[in-house]
DNA sequence: CGCACTGTTCTATTTCATATAGAACAGTGT
DNA sequence: ACACTGTTCTATATGAAATAGAACAGTGCG
């Protein structure tokens, strides 16, 4: 869950309001983790949390490149990511939209298999040893 | 879990005898994980093992990074990491020892592995599909 | 159709972590 | 004393990550 908070600004086209502000994406420049790979896993968590749903429309590349004050190139290789786990559904002329059935649980399934592959490669187990370890801890 | 393979190979120094020989660390120059990781990785792997115990000594920085081919400081700065997580015991004119206590991290392999699983199972996937996506998320 | 969007592809450049190399230094134990 | 150990220093080569800009090609809408 990212942290909301209660902003105070004012905005001339909407006077009279307060907004309460989620962060949906926040960026870490001098993390080791590549740019690319904490856009895509933003995304991610946008879908295990139910904020992006099967369907849905993301920015342009475009857009959310110049929102996250980072490179066109950047954002499109985040894409390009979860293109590749199934999650986007991404096409030429058109915006990236979330698969149908990529619902919160297969978002989360990834995460937890990230989480996994990280501690497997801690322990420099090979990706085929982890494989038959999970398919172990399937059968349980 | 590592091959362990029977080689045939004649040692003139003793003479009439077959090795059994365990690969105990392994590089991979192609792989992305830098190398002082992968040699983090397996001395990790060899106390999870129990391979390395408590108090055990490691041979020299400079007699691994011959065996392994590979730079004095790189295996260095594998040493640096294991030290800073309280793994080895490193002083400057003595070779490093393994620390009397060592290693949770197998059991939180375990334990991120069963977390996907769960995911894995809700989601209806086969082991195998399971297995295919974790070797994805490995990357190497 | 015309137009403004979209992702795609290409070349180039900058930056930084990784890895290498060699030398000199300083602590440890026999 | 001596042969080992890790430490520290400078230097260089390499590749991934990120940036930049341009041109290309597909999509949808008025």
């Amino acid at each position: 869950m990212r942290r909301a908070a209660t902003v105070y600004m004012y905005f001339p086209q909407r006077p009279s309001a307060i907004y309460d502000v989620r962060v949906l994406i926040e960026l870490d420049h001098a993390s080791s983790t590549p740019l690319y790979e904490q856009v895509a896993a933003a995304i991610r968590r946008e879908i295990a949390e139910g904020a992006l749903r099967g369907g849905d429309e993301l920015p342009s590349a475009r857009t959310l490149a110049g929102a996250l004050g980072i490179n066109l190139h950047t954002v499109l290789r985040a894409l390009r990511v979860l293109r590749d786990e199934g999650i986007l559904d991404i096409h030429h002329g058109r915006t990236a939209r979330v698969v149908a059935g990529a619902s919160a649980d297969q978002a989360l399934f990834h995460q937890a298999l990230g989480a996994a592959a990280a501690h497997g490669r801690r322990l420099g187990l090979s990706a085929e040893d982890a494989a038959r370890y999970l398919t172990q801890a399937y059968g349980t």
